[in-house]
DNA sequence: CCTCTGGGTTTACAAGCTGAACTCAGCCCT
DNA sequence: AGGGCTGAGTTCAGCTTGTAAACCCAGAGG
């Protein structure tokens, strides 16, 4: 019998885990994500080695995923920022999927340290409820369940031949 | 000004990577969820080297995301074959989230090479769209942005004070 | 001129990853 | 019984990545 399969190597998510799936690459994001600017906030925010910061940072930036800017305080030099672009603000539900993987069995015993809640940033008509990442198809069928989903080829596929 | 902020450290999403955050660990539950068991299947679809894959596999099997179960082909002796959890299984809006990351921003020039379709396994009324991950609040408010979410602390929050 | 601070770079060492070779148990063939 | 084959690992040498600590550099402030 001979049948085909998806060649593994060319997909998606490893193209994304080869830009976010070396260690803390994530965790500077969620950092980001959660107002982080400065080398200085993320080093001590998570205890990375400063050398390493640097490579990550320069890294997401080549990426496209942080942008480098220029920043000036009163009374002190122009200095270097990151923030991120549109494609690191995408990262969220990638960040909220894991944050809830978490808390559902690795949770601390006092209960998640974290929830996501429902704030838009203008804070106007803010519901305050807590966030939850679901699986929805295009049909608009919602709440799938993880048996409920499979992957199929796309037009970007390569297949093996399997004997 | 004092003011204070969630210890980073003390996070799920950091517990969440402290197991499926190394290298390739995404990548097995993913081949997983597509029906990989074997060692030799792991191996073969990923090109993992095979240490690398048997501490891997032990090390999803002791955090719980996967199964060591023994299995005889008629014909050959008894083996043992790895398949995910419950809590494995858990992850598959995680590889969605990343697969629609990369496939947004990383995308090959042909197109995605795979599609996650609303097919359930005993394929009864499938529907067979394509999947997205959606966030969406317990007050019913579904495609949030990721503006539109912020971090609070729940109740197993630690905090840092910050001068 | 000296010191302080933020933002890095250098360096030495430890840990992790890779590929290839080796092992081991049981089935199949002769 | 002996030899070969296969799937599932284990071992090992060499390279790459991560860590911690020391060092450096450019302004601001005294």
């Amino acid at each position: 019998m001979e049948t085909r399969r998806i060649d593994p190597v060319n997909c998606s998510v490893a193209r994304a885990l080869s830009v976010v799936g070396e260690r803390w690459s994530l965790l500077i994001v969620r950092e980001a994500l959660d107002g982080a600017r400065r080398f200085g906030e993320f080093h001590s925010r998570l205890g990375i080695a400063r050398n390493l910061l640097a490579t990550r940072l320069e890294t997401l930036v080549t990426a496209g995923v942080m942008r480098r800017v220029p920043y000036q305080e009163p009374g002190d030099r122009q200095r270097f920022a990151y923030e991120l672009t549109e494609q690191g603000r995408a990262l969220r539900p990638t960040l909220v999927a894991l944050l809830e993987w978490g808390d559902t069995y690795l949770a601390d015993p006092q209960g998640p340290s974290v929830i996501v809640r429902h704030r838009p940033v203008d804070d106007a008509g803010s519901c305050d409820e807590p966030v939850k990442v679901v699986l929805e198809c295009a049909a608009g069928h919602s709440h799938l369940a993880p048996e409920d989903v499979c992957r199929t080829p796309g037009p970007g596929a390569r297949f093996l031949e399997i004997s």
